[in-house]
DNA sequence: CAATCAATCAATAAAACAATTGAATGTTTA
DNA sequence: TAAACATTCAATTGTTTTATTGATTGATTG
């Protein structure tokens, strides 16, 4: 009797892994994370068909890593219930470790240009107190309006080469974007370092400073 | 050039997650959590065939879940070096989100018997600071031996029946086993119940407790 | 109420996976 | 060096996934 419930266990945690076992659902996962989205975006944004994205989402519903609303025509996809945010960032951990070359593109590395140093959520916090840093927020206008970190300046990244008048020079700049996988933040950095300005990034983004139960501001 | 990267991330996050999409790796896994074990008896514990048990350690060991090293006639494989316990430990909290039902029946829940407390980790080091508690391992000895909890008595499962007398009765009794998934500890605790003990057990296992780098006690 | 639009369903063909079998490898023991 | 043993490899079969296509459902708009 014991172990028929491991057995179940196993059996539900294998299931869960399952739906977890695609790029596309993971890149679904990852857009979803960011705030609820109707299945015609997602599909646009992860380049699949209607259709198919649509069906890796049932996948994921069906895993309880998200969960569907109607509103009007449109059904809009969000994070399941549970610790999601976590799981993906035990997925990404591990994934990190294993691949190190990855870890190290990530953090700038040889390639030239100076490394981009990675700011933790601790310590943004209390660099934020000093008031000498700014903190850009780099993702596009719309996902900034759904919710950001408090005090963030909104510059998204594709803008960022024309607006850099608008950054103060004497203070530190800490991008974010999306979280780990998105590159947004980095390249905002490299961008921000060749200027010449002190350029970082957080580690994480958005939706695990969400996850963390830490406050979010958003506009109207 | 930013996307490109987001996008191999993803399909390493989903190779990652496919290898552990099936009920038996996540079973093996389990097992080689415990610690070193050749693969004879990995697939004695899960029930597979050699040859099928060895196909699915060659997969957790391409994602870098499991290493493995020779030792005489024998391959031993053990965990990866990765953040792998929490990775684990991810996995079983969203399924015990998603799946509540099963929660309930592993902290004992209506079943006549009284129910099953669950102790925390951080609530086990607290309490043992005053000695009101006995912390009693029940795995086999053979697991015990390999690694234990400090200060932990060990006393089989299958032997406890038998071994009550050397149980103080004027202590509360902490039972532990591998973790949230191994029914030992919770059968343990409700035959104590039954015999008129105070007992709990704690929420997750041996594995757990040393990925968390707490001090580990081993025979020998 | 017909037309339109977003999303899902259903059916198919191609690709990937899992368990089994028997042969091959590498180590120890006789 | 031959025999025994634990493990891995290779080939096979049956079963799941996957992406695509076209039809269908539900909800809005004219």
């Amino acid at each position: 009797m014991a172990d028929r419930t491991g057995q179940q266990l196993y059996a539900q945690a294998a299931e869960l892994a399952r739906a977890l076992a695609s790029p596309h659902r993971i890149a679904l996962l990852e857009h979803v994370a960011q705030g609820e989205r109707p299945v015609e975006r997602l599909a646009a944004l992860t380049g699949l068909s209607m259709a198919n994205a649509s069906q890796h989402l049932q996948h994921l519903r069906r895993a309880g890593l998200v969960l569907a609303r109607r509103e009007g025509k449109n059904v809009l996809y969000r994070l399941g219930e549970g610790p999601v945010v976590p799981l993906l960032a035990a997925l990404r951990a591990q994934v990190a470790h294993t691949h190190a070359e990855v870890m190290a593109l990530v953090t700038g590395g040889e390639n030239g240009m100076g490394a981009v140093e990675t700011v933790s959520r601790d310590e943004l916090l209390s660099r934020l107190r000093d008031e000498t840093v700014l903190l850009l927020d780099v993702r596009p206008e719309e996902e900034f309006a759904q919710g950001h970190l408090p005090g963030a300046v909104n510059v998204p990244l594709d803008a960022l080469e024309k607006r850099l008048a608008e950054l103060p020079r004497d203070r530190e700049v800490i991008a974010y974007c999306r979280g780990p996988y998105c590159m947004l933040s980095l390249d905002a950095a490299l961008l921000l370092q060749r200027e010449g300005l002190a350029a970082s990034r957080l580690s994480d983004g958005f939706p695990d400073w969400k996850a963390a139960g830490l406050p979010v501001e958003r506009l109207n």
